[in-house]
DNA sequence: GCCAACGTTGGC
DNA sequence: GCCAACGTTGGC
């Protein structure tokens, strides 16, 4: 089981967003990073766990644990000329963007970036390092066990 | 609103 | 395949 950091932007959805959800469930869809996609495409399997983390906010921070609860398939918003993420180089037959289904575990405490930053055990992830802009990050078991651990009890 | 960093695009 | 231009991310 791998664990991961998953970044969404509380305007568009939060954590209070994913818990008033059917299933409080949500596709993760609006990746448009090949990396992160390969992430959810290549190495995300159901079970794996993720903090839910808010971004683009004022505060931004940890908000909540969920859980990977699909194996990948294509992201509907890109072939959806409406949509932000649309995308008029996919198509249905050669999907370009795949997503996973996520499901809330638990709103937990609320950690912000400047706590990670502050604790030392944290200082290899990714989401700590210099102008990440990466959406999906792996998350060590060791740093994971740190923050539910240590920093949201 | 600023700006640094970085991924992507497209001309050559 | 290089690389400059451009767009986006995301913290501050």
């Amino acid at each position: 089981m791998r664990y991961w950091l998953m970044k969404s932007e509380p305007a568009e959805v939060s954590i209070d967003d994913l818990a008033a959800r059917p299933g409080q469930t949500v596709p993760w869809f609006g990746v448009r990073n090949y990396q992160a996609r390969n992430f959810m495409r290549d190495a995300m399997r159901v079970g794996d766990l993720a903090f839910f983390y808010h971004s683009g906010c004022a505060e931004p921070g940890i908000a909540g644990i969920c859980q990977v609860c699909s194996t990948p398939y294509p992201d509907a918003t890109q072939f959806d000329p409406a949509s932000p993420y649309f995308d008029a180089k996919s198509s249905p037959a050669n999907p370009r963007w795949l997503l996973v289904d996520v499901r809330l575990i638990e709103k937990t405490p609320y950690v912000s970036l400047r706590r990670l930053r502050g604790a030392s055990e944290l200082a290899n992830m990714p989401l700590l390092a210099r102008a990440n802009r990466l959406s999906i990050t792996p998350v060590s078991a060791a740093e994971w066990q740190f923050i539910t651990g240590t920093l949201m009890a």
